[in-house]
DNA sequence: AATTCTAATCGTATATTTGCGATATAAGAT
DNA sequence: ATCTTATATCGCAAATATACGATTAGAATT
């Protein structure tokens, strides 16, 4: 009982978690990439693209979504997905943070 | 049927989707920057400051250990943790790769 | 108004993750 | 030899994630 704990930890270590977590799956990654390629960001293109269900590619930009990583407007009949660069960069600075500051502290293994 | 269709990316998708999995818990973030914060990297340590069950937090490295970004020793009766750069460094600049890579094409949204 | 096209959502099956207590293992201490 | 002590592993329960087909909803086309 009292599963999923996560909320015992601090707010950063859960916005880390939260942040890889969106990216801890090879769709999503590959998702991330076809956004920054192409201009358009139509889901279709997507759908076409990845081995996957129409239904399976639209849960995974709902996940992108909630996890801020993109953004999605509805264009008529279609949806426009496009990657939110402001989100994106404050988790990245923040991994490279967390990496430096790890660099730094210890540099050589104790073990 | 026919699950986990992980296999049907890229290598390189899958690695850092790995990556991103093995951090995308708050308890391993935080494994992380105590394995940085001390160098004896004792298990135990790490146990008395988690909230959560000895098996549990034993349970979180050996997945930090299986995706390679720690290293782990028996040192007697313990065992001595720590980071392993090499590949945490290797992973932190595929990352950067991909932010930048994406960062560079694209630096507007689309919509 | 009926049809088509695009994408989201629902329902469901299966797989994986998370967590814990109990047990096993192995080294050190008595 | 026995008893701690430290950690890993096993077995299980609950939660979450992954995937798909079917359905729904909304806009554009006919």
């Amino acid at each position: 009982m009292a599963f999923h704990k996560k909320e015992e930890f601090t707010q950063k270590e859960q916005d880390l978690a939260a942040f890889a977590k969106a990216m801890s799956h090879p769709a999503r990654i590959a998702i991330l990439k076809i956004l920054a390629q192409r201009n358009e960001c139509i889901c279709g293109e997507i759908v076409d693209v990845l081995p996957l269900a129409q239904s399976t590619v639209s849960q995974h930009l709902k996940e992108l979504k909630n996890a801020g990583l993109i953004d999605g407007t509805v264009e008529g009949p279609r949806s426009c997905y496009c990657i939110n660069w402001k989100a994106f960069e404050k988790f990245s600075s923040e991994f490279n943070i967390l990496f430096n500051h790890l660099k730094v502290k210890n540099e050589k293994a104790c073990c």
